[in-house]
DNA sequence: CCCTTGAATGTATACGTATTCAGAGCACGA
DNA sequence: TCGTGCTCTGAATACGTATACATTCAAGGG
């Protein structure tokens, strides 16, 4: 590997002022800048990122956090989420938060090998983050929040989004509501639930307790969960799921009973998954602004990081139903 | 942050003794050790990454380059890649070969930003790829590979599994058979095309021209190429997709048409990803040995990394067909 | 008692970059 | 002529670690 050092004899000039061709400096001759540029193209220099990193404190380079990627939504937020950093010249180490892959991200702050993090999968009951975070090590919370922390949060509004969706099954005469619920860890399903229970309770809709379950996030939890419900009782008339993941799952599981949709049930998902848009399902769903979220959020963890003392600020975005074959693609009025 | 000449004052030894007390090195004493121990517990110490890639030419991080991650195969892919590189102890960046990612990966492996690439896009038209691996880049393809070049590379045998299907429409009688082809410039589609073909000449299935159509290896590609077959003349009896994504698409354009799957016509796919096994697709599929891949690749790359100059290996996996309901659930003698 | 051996530890250095500081060279006005 | 200001450049240094080399010390053999 050719150094700044060999570029510099190569060119006859001294490695500081190939360091400052290498930035733009404005004070370099434009002889001295010509030469060093041909050498740089001859020689193929690339700046060394370690000794760049050691002398600026500065990585380039940003943790992205993640759960299940076999949950369709994470994907989707992988990409949206890489190309902002990209856009920003940065680059992106997936985590997993299974296993040991949150505290490998917490500990790669304080080895310098990132400059922040992005958290999709935050949960209240993680310490290490918690303390991370009371250090002041640069972290954003997207998707899933937790209020109590003192960082930058991004996040939609999954409460006004699921009450949405009980207003909707309101109007439509729908009044036999089911929900499979999420897990209570993750902020996301939880406001979605509790959002529902509300709307449901505001617009007159019963919703008892044998006419609830949780499933995971999974397909095969939502399978489940609705299994359980049809098991429990008579058949609903409308079933919020916490998200479209688990939603394919409830279809497959009133498929199983006999039941059709829209015809028998009407399904509301979550997330407006590119799946979802399939005619195999033809989902109705509340879709959450993901593009705006990531570039919100690359912003504030770069903001972060160029000023770590300023004010924390927690973005909120709206959520829109688009409804689909799942609910007979009816337009309620709002 | 605290640094291991902190560390050394605190307990009472130079930094030397820090760093063999953090690399477990044998001559260090008892007493050093627990002291060393202690202090780097009570501050916090984490050895800074930059420094120590800088020191030992080493970075602890690997490159992938995907495809598209929407299609569900990629995050399975990088779900046992991840989980085989954190078993490693090694962190994983990921680039997207759309857009600039893979010239960034290409330029990180020159900026020692990581310690090897793990392709799995590869194409024979990369230029900078080619260079990079004369160059002695360690690079490991996965999943597309090109003979061509000069690196260690893993697949499966597309040919065959392709191969597999034909002969398994063959054996059930099913000979209006029609492809869904994927692009030429993936290996992996071009050898389940050619594979497809071949098994069929050579199982007496003929495939004329007008049953092939070319899509991506996407959902809306696979729709589109079905729609345009079934346009073209009288509806095959069986279909065999490059993917199962593509293959999803391909069942939706059937049941656009009225035909029945598998009544009417039997599919294949490709990959076997997680939701080839809902009930909603039920959809027959040959597998990939995945995690056999990941492991393979994982530790190809480190021998590589380890030792760059030992010879070039290209390991090749089987592939197996699952029979779900999209053929029937029909075991045929293979 | 001296010499050898080996364990334990410290000193010094190099990795490649970005940046500070000082200095060289030059033009220009007083 | 000298001082002043300006542009451009190079020398020197620091970042934090891993390791080669030197040194100390105690134990043991002759």
């Amino acid at each position: 590997m050719v150094t700044a050092r060999e570029v510099a004899k190569l060119a006859g000039v001294s490695q500081a002022t190939v360091s400052r061709v290498l930035h733009d400096h404005a004070s370099v001759s434009e002889d001295a800048r010509r030469k060093v540029r041909r050498v740089m193209a001859e020689t193929g220099y690339q700046p060394n990122g370690a000794a760049r990193a050691m002398r600026t404190n500065r990585t380039g380079t940003v943790g992205l956090i993640v759960d299940d990627m076999t949950n369709p939504f994470y994907p989707e937020l992988v990409r949206v989420l890489g190309a902002e950093l990209g856009a920003a010249g940065l680059r992106m180490i997936l985590w997993d938060s299974a296993g040991p892959g949150e505290r490998a991200a917490l500990d790669a702050i304080d080895q310098r090998l990132v400059d922040g993090l992005l958290f999709t999968t935050a949960t209240a009951a993680s310490v290490p983050l918690a303390r991370a975070i009371d250090r002041g090590a640069p972290v954003v919370l997207v998707n899933r929040t937790v209020p109590d922390l003192a960082c930058d949060q991004v996040d939609s509004d999954n409460h006004a989004g699921a009450a949405a969706a009980a207003r909707y099954f309101a109007a439509a005469g729908r009044r036999e509501v089911a929900l499979v619920d999420g897990p209570r860890d993750a902020s996301t399903a939880r406001d979605r639930g509790a959002g529902f229970r509300a709307g449901c309770a505001g617009n007159g809709l019963e919703l008892p307790e044998s006419r609830i379950a949780g499933g995971g996030l999974s397909h095969d939890g939502g399978r489940a969960a609705m299994a359980r419900i049809l098991a429990g009782g008579p058949a609903p008339s409308a079933v919020f799921c916490a998200n479209d993941f688990s939603a394919f799952g409830a279809l497959d599981a009133l498929a199983d009973a006999g039941l059709r949709v829209p015809e028998d049930v009407w399904v509301i998902g979550y997330d407006d998954i590119p799946m979802a848009a399939w005619g195999a399902f033809g989902l109705t769903t509340v879709r959450q602004p993901l593009a705006d979220m990531a570039a919100t959020a690359v912003s504030l963890l770069r903001e972060r990081v160029a000023e770590p003392g300023r004010a924390v600020r927690h973005q909120r975005f709206r959520n829109d139903l688009v409804v689909r074959r799942t609910t007979n693609g009816q337009e309620v009025l709002r």
